[in-house]
DNA sequence: TTGAATTTGTTCGTATGTATT
DNA sequence: TAATACATACGAACAAATTCA
């Protein structure tokens, strides 16, 4: 083991008054780092070494910092390569809710219920905009995620891919790229937790394909009501399991 | 105490694969410790030497893990005191967001336009659930605040805080408190970084605090479109500046 | 295929600041 | 004031993954 070793102070700890509060400083730092050269997601950030060069401080803290940084999903690692700019999803928010769900106490579908909520909300809420903008449009990619569906629920498999990403590329429409995340976000919530909490899906699930085919039927006829009708048909099988 | 520790034994990475991707293990293990228990925000946690025992890690991974969870508000710490629960706030996604918004390229306020538009979206998406609740209500404590807006804004002073307020209790007539929160926290997003862009707040504010009246108007009299129009207007002036 | 260099992952030991009693 | 318990920080050594010659 050889210890040898000499204490000797290396004296650390002079300056930085050390404000935990706020957010470490050295996460501040690789922060400013970051802001201040304009990176990217995916550009390199420095090595471990190098940060703890340039910021002065231990590698532990370094080693922290970028733990902080990328748990937010602002920065990415890869063992034996290097640290990068994360793409900065919305995983952090995903986590959250997963766990706020498993923790809920009494009814312990409350948030699950909340989240459902909000992704009809969101759903109905964009109606008069994407009326706009599809009214009279083919749409073939999100007909073919339709049968696709119809498919799959025929088949007695699950078609989870393919109803997240019809709301992904239907959202698309309104371009608004956050509000698109967040449905997909609440989306993925719920399909982690439902099964954690192994809760069956029922054959409600030919319902729910049909609903998604009608949502596109009024959108294609300018029909805003009835694309709002669709949703809450949409969202009813989900509703009834969590109540 | 007084182990003596012995060289061999002890001997880490027997068992567990390390997955890095998901969690580290080691913030998988903190997480199950509270799930397991049942634990509530608030609640104490295990001492940071505890954990090493209890999981058979060093200091460093448990400190790295709990410096994980502290971002995602999942625990909290208070120095020479301990580690509690944390109250799995929406604080990461606010985190997120800003750094988005500071990072944002070209247009610059691209995050910031879609954050607004989200934050008038939910606005309007509760206007029928609002209106059934509070047709022919006093809300004694929103008008206060509208009226210590008009004062304050007369004065020339911010009102951020009655603001903030406003829209929290507002929302909070629809329980669903996973919306209030989103709201409040996307409200959190724009209020950090337009300063920081040095985006001056114009005149336009005594139309912002008109428009928080004609809203409880509306409300009041139970017109869904009127409250909806009033949302609108209270965005303009925020819209007029990101544009 | 081997193997060295680079980089992150993990651990141990130690010293120090801070809050509670 | 002192003692205790706890979190914060530093540094060195070794393990594991990746890359490239």
């Amino acid at each position: 083991m050889s210890r040898s070793k000499e204490p000797s102070a290396a004296n650390p700890r002079d300056a930085i008054p050390r404000r935990g509060g706020t957010g470490s400083s050295t996460v501040q730092a690789i922060k400013s780092h970051i802001l201040d050269r304009g990176l990217r997601p995916g550009d390199p950030l420095p090595t471990e070494a190098e940060l703890v060069q340039e910021l002065g401080v231990s590698r532990s803290s370094v080693r922290e910092a970028i733990r902080t940084l990328v748990s937010l999903d602002l920065v990415e690692v890869r063992h034996g390569h290097g640290t990068t700019v994360g793409n900065m999803s919305l995983a952090p928010f995903i986590t959250g809710l997963v766990f706020r769900s498993l923790l809920n106490p009494d009814g312990h579908l409350t948030t699950l219920r909340e989240v459902v909520q909000l992704r009809e909300g969101i759903d109905s809420m964009v109606a008069l905009q994407l009326v706009e903008r599809l009214r009279g449009e083919e749409m073939p990619e999100l007909e073919a995620l339709v049968e696709r569906m119809r498919e799959r629920s025929t088949a007695g498999e699950s078609f989870m891919e393919e109803d997240q990403e019809f709301h992904r590329l239907l959202l698309n429409h309104v371009g608004n790229d956050l509000a698109t995340e967040l449905v997909v976000a609440l989306w993925e919530v719920n399909t982690i937790v439902v099964p954690l909490l192994g809760i069956a899906a029922p054959d409600d699930i030919r319902d729910t394909v049909e609903a998604h085919g009608d949502m596109l039927k009024a959108l294609r006829a300018g029909d805003a009501d009835a694309y709002r009708q669709a949703v809450v048909a949409h969202y009813r099988p989900l509703h009834k399991i969590l109540d």
